[in-house]
DNA sequence: GAAAAGTATGAATATTGATTCACAACTTTT
DNA sequence: AAAAGTTGTGAATCAATATTCATACTTTTC
């Protein structure tokens, strides 16, 4: 034998792997997925685009890969809100907002994200993605209603519901590009989709947290 | 001069138009926007490729015309029921009932139409078919208020917030290839659907119709 | 330093599908 | 029926990208 891939060699590689991931993150997060090519990528990563065959199989590996741990990540932060301390409500609120001031502040990567389609893989994965935050209400909702805070109602239609206003209200604002995280629209807003969103599980009085 | 359009050749050029528009809607009902290429549509509608282009002056045309024939239909009718007789409530829940079992008795055309997107025009003219929802919901939550049957919001967070609701609850039924719209499964969604959204607009104890 | 294994290069190839084009066929006018 | 305009044909062209490949460089082992 001769040559096996050492700490040093495996470490450079995991390293351009890296740099491959964050230029295509960078891409979508400016252009969407349509924007995501294998030059752009490989030119931005500071290699030849033959290379970025060695790193991932095919264009639709890549993706695959940038977005689970795009996804990973918001879903993490939102899974921690909204199953950590507090009630049942205070939990939703501030999970509403963890999740939209996260989508304002990068609106192109959220779009991406949420709703644009590219092809069937990442559909599917797409799909899993919102599963996911499906589940995370699936589980807000069923404490609530164990806790009595929560009216009666089927848990996983106001999940994936509730996956649906926050998407739905914050997909106008993500597509014109006004998107000021720290303006008082913003704020507004969040408030708004807060309210509909206890009312539509609580259905009480709305509770003013 | 020699020659002038006929009643008669308008006529069939208009008949061959309507072909290639059903051929189209045919094929994105089928698999999607994605599957609706310029050949396709031609073969289907009977003539050869080139000859479209005598009736639409590009397939972004071809798209942007059938769009807007599609969601105008589907809008019509929805907007029919929101704004119809009865109370607010009433109306909402009579108008969810049209739009899901609507969308999933064709659930990939629902599908192409609510969220695929295809390239920037048309995203443009899909954010229009939402907005023309949103629109209708604002109405009838502008009149839900009026009327007292609905608690204080802001109509717009709450018209939007409502298109996503039905949008979402419907998009994993709607993958799924699941659609029996004469099924109970449906039946079931449907009612959830209708008794989250109420409880949303109304905030009181929930309706029971 | 030579062999072995890996990685990098980037131009060439392949693919997919929209669009064009030279030409044929058909309609109306005179 | 010849002229002029319109529509139809379908293969060729164009464009945009993913993917491959012959070749050159690097790193490790001996």
């Amino acid at each position: 034998m001769a040559y096996r891939p050492t700490h040093k060699t495996m470490l450079r590689k995991a390293e351009i792997r890296q740099r491959l991931l964050d230029a295509a993150l960078g891409r979508v997060a400016a252009g969407g997925f349509t924007s995501l090519t294998m030059q752009a990528v490989a030119a931005e990563a500071g290699i030849a685009t033959g290379a970025v065959y060695k790193h991932f199989e095919s264009k639709a590996a890549l993706c695959t890969e940038l977005f689970r741990l795009a996804t990973e990540r918001e879903v993490e932060v939102v899974c921690q809100t909204a199953l950590g301390e507090g009630s049942a409500s205070e939990r939703l609120l501030k999970t509403i907002d963890a999740f939209a001031m996260r989508a304002l502040r990068n609106p192109r990567l959220a779009f991406a994200l949420i709703a644009e389609p590219v092809d069937a893989v990442l559909d599917a994965q797409r799909l899993q993605y919102r599963q996911a935050y499906a589940n995370v209400f699936l589980e807000l909702v069923e404490s609530g209603i164990r806790s009595g805070e929560f009216t009666a109602q089927t848990p996983s239609v106001s999940a994936a519901a509730l996956v649906g206003v926050i998407a739905e209200s914050l997909v106008g604002p993500l597509t014109w590009p006004t998107s000021d995280s720290s303006d008082l629209k913003s704020r507004t807003l969040i408030t708004a989709i807060q309210a509909f969103c206890l009312r539509a599980v609580v259905a009480s009085a709305p509770a003013r947290l």
